[in-house]
RNA sequence: CGGGACGUAGCGCAGCCUGGUAGCGCGCACGCUUGGGGUGCGUGAGGUCGCGAGUUCAAAUCUCGCCGUCCCGACCA
């Protein structure tokens, strides 16, 4: 049975009794109260009527995601141990982020693909430091139709080896060079310590897999899609990122570099958003994937994998949502408007649906995502509040008053309450609505810059660093130690997020061991 | 893998200590009411009490074992 499902609420009930307590006041917040004064008369059962109520992320940002994951059914838990199971409303945002980066990768001429999720065992050793990275978090498949395999299958924890192996079929000449190619898929790495979206046994994302007849070509590739990566966060996802490259402790195994964005979540923390790995021979050598060049001398090629995953949907949860729940960045919405009506008596209804039908009609065919919220038996009001926890960026109210007067209130979910409500023409309402639109687009990607900012501190020495990484980022002079960077970690848990790509040229002393430092690094709490 | 919590209706819980006909709320279905910020009332459907042994006339309840989930740590491109 759900157990799973019996312990966050334990959990839940209590925030939700706090919530009521440490609320400020306001007139969204008087039914909370309300129902705090009741449940003190009136025991504890009454807490009850609190429960669909989210915890605050100030209370317990952890329970408030795992909450609103559920709660808005972006995904739920598999009954298999770490994994999910991403529901319509989820998979339709990683659909659209889907498309935005397919976008890109056509356009910087990659193909898409589809490798096997099985792979031999012995591929999987052929390249040493990816046994070694990869060896304890294998799925491995000893039977099949009910035989004992002579070679057990591993489950794709990624595919470099089983590309590589038939890259080395494929690539003779110069000619055949650059090979392209993406994928979409899902893996599988066994995980001790789960969380929906952010790290399941199970994950989906793109594998890019490029193999180029220079070192400098394939350094470029890297760059090039580690900063197709950052331009679709920063303006699809509207997540600010910083594009950097990781430590030797914490890139890839089987990697030469390793460079990542790395975003700031609503609690401060770090999470890695995507990676791009210039994987130099290693691959090519283990597999030999070799080409004759010009000179009919035969070369291992230079290859490269880049990877972006589900995670950034939990990406998008922890930076935009608030306590009201989630916000979705407009560009990825699975629905960038939605309409509620409103009416007391039948031919209210029939006028009110006949115009919010026809206003749906043409904000689909202006390309908007729209949704008209036809379910009966739900009050607007209880409406407002499930479409606000979804996070959809607009939501179109329309009543009888409307109609009459031929207009529309449209309320922002980036601007909660009143202040957020504006009347509208009905006749404009698709060009407004595009307007508004692009403008929470960007209001959100300011809002988290803004709290990013305010919550990096350039660390000039290790109390400061300490300190800086109980709530955000520290921006840090890193002499480049292997030992200083892991007697950080042990002893603040922060860990070298990324050596960012822009530094400002200076020099200092290393905020660990005070030995000169020719550049800065994120450390940071991390997903 | 260590520490903690837990598993009873779709969901959240009570019942267990002190064994004796399985309960409450939410949700769901139906009806009325209400509807511009989580309406109110009534009626109804819904459970091999995680699994397996044991003790007992009798086990949700006591004993042992197993399985599973969540949280904290260790671990983690």
């Amino acid at each position: 049975m759900g157990g799973e499902a019996q312990n966050y609420a334990v959990s839940f009930r209590l925030a939700a009794h706090l919530a009521c307590v440490d609320t400020p006041p306001g007139v969204r917040y008087a039914l909370k109260f309300t129902l705090h004064d009741e449940l003190q008369q009136t025991g504890p059962d009454d807490l009850l009527m609190a429960e669909d109520k989210l915890p605050t992320r100030a209370q317990d940002f952890s329970e408030w995601y795992n909450q609103l994951v559920l709660k808005a059914q972006l995904a739920d838990y598999a009954p298999v141990r770490g994994c999910m199971i991403v529901r319509p409303y989820g998979w339709a945002l990683w659909e659209n982020m889907q498309q935005a980066l397919d976008r890109r990768f056509k356009a910087t001429g990659h193909q898409n693909v589809a490798f096997p999720l099985l792979i031999p065992r012995s591929f999987i050793d052929k390249e040493k430091h990816h046994v070694e990275g990869f060896s304890p978090e294998l799925a491995v498949v000893t039977i099949g139709g009910g035989e004992e395999l002579a070679e057990p299958l591993v489950i794709r924890p990624t595919s470099e080896t089983i590309i590589g192996h038939m890259w080395s079929k494929w690539i003779q000449s110069y000619r055949d060079l650059p090979v392209l190619m993406n994928q979409w898929n899902s893996v599988v790495r066994w995980e001790l310590r789960t969380k929906l979206f952010l790290r399941t046994l199970e994950f989906y994302w793109q594998e890019g897999h490029t193999a180029h007849a220079t070192r400098e070509e394939a350094e470029a590739e890297t760059i090039q899609m580690l900063n197709a990566y950052a331009d679709f966060a920063i303006t699809d996802a509207a997540i600010p990122v910083i594009p950097g490259k990781k430590s030797d402790a914490e890139k890839f195994a089987g990697a030469d570099v390793t460079y990542s964005i790395e975003a700031m979540m609503g609690d401060g923390k770090a999470l890695q958003a995507g990676t791009s790995h210039f994987l130099g021979q290693n691959f090519s050598q283990a597999f030999e994937v070799k080409y004759l060049d010009q000179n009919g001398q035969l070369q291992h090629c230079w290859t490269t994998s880049w990877g972006l995953s589900t995670r950034v949907v939990g990406a998008i949860i922890m930076v935009h949502g608030d306590d009201q729940g989630l916000v979705m960045p407009p560009k990825l919405a699975p629905y960038q408007v939605v309409i509620v009506p409103i009416f007391k008596t039948d031919e209210e209804k029939k006028t009110v649906f006949e115009t919010a039908r026809k206003l749906k009609a043409e904000l689909a065919k202006a390309d908007v995502r729209v949704t008209l919220d036809e379910r009966e038996g739900q009050s607007p009001g209880w409406k407002f509040n499930d479409w606000e926890m979804r996070g959809v960026p607009l939501r179109v109210e329309l009543g009888p008053k409307d109609v009459a007067k031929q207009s529309a209130i449209l309320a922002r979910r980036d601007r909660p309450g009143k202040e957020g409500k504006v009347s509208a023409s009905l006749a404009d309402l698709p060009t407004t609505i595009q307007k508004l639109l692009l403008e929470i687009q960007q209001s959100l990607h300011d809002k988290a810059l803004a709290f990013r900012k305010s919550n990096t501190h350039d660390a000039k020495n290790y109390d400061e660093l300490k300190k800086a990484v109980e709530n955000g980022f520290a921006y840090s002079f890193w002499c480049g130690s292997a030992e200083c960077e892991a007697k950080i970690k042990e002893e603040t848990r922060a860990t070298m997020r990324c050596i960012p790509l822009e530094q400002d040229g200076a020099s200092g002393k290393c905020v660990y061991c005070t030995q000169p430092a020719k550049s800065k690094a994120i450390f940071a709490r991390a997903y």
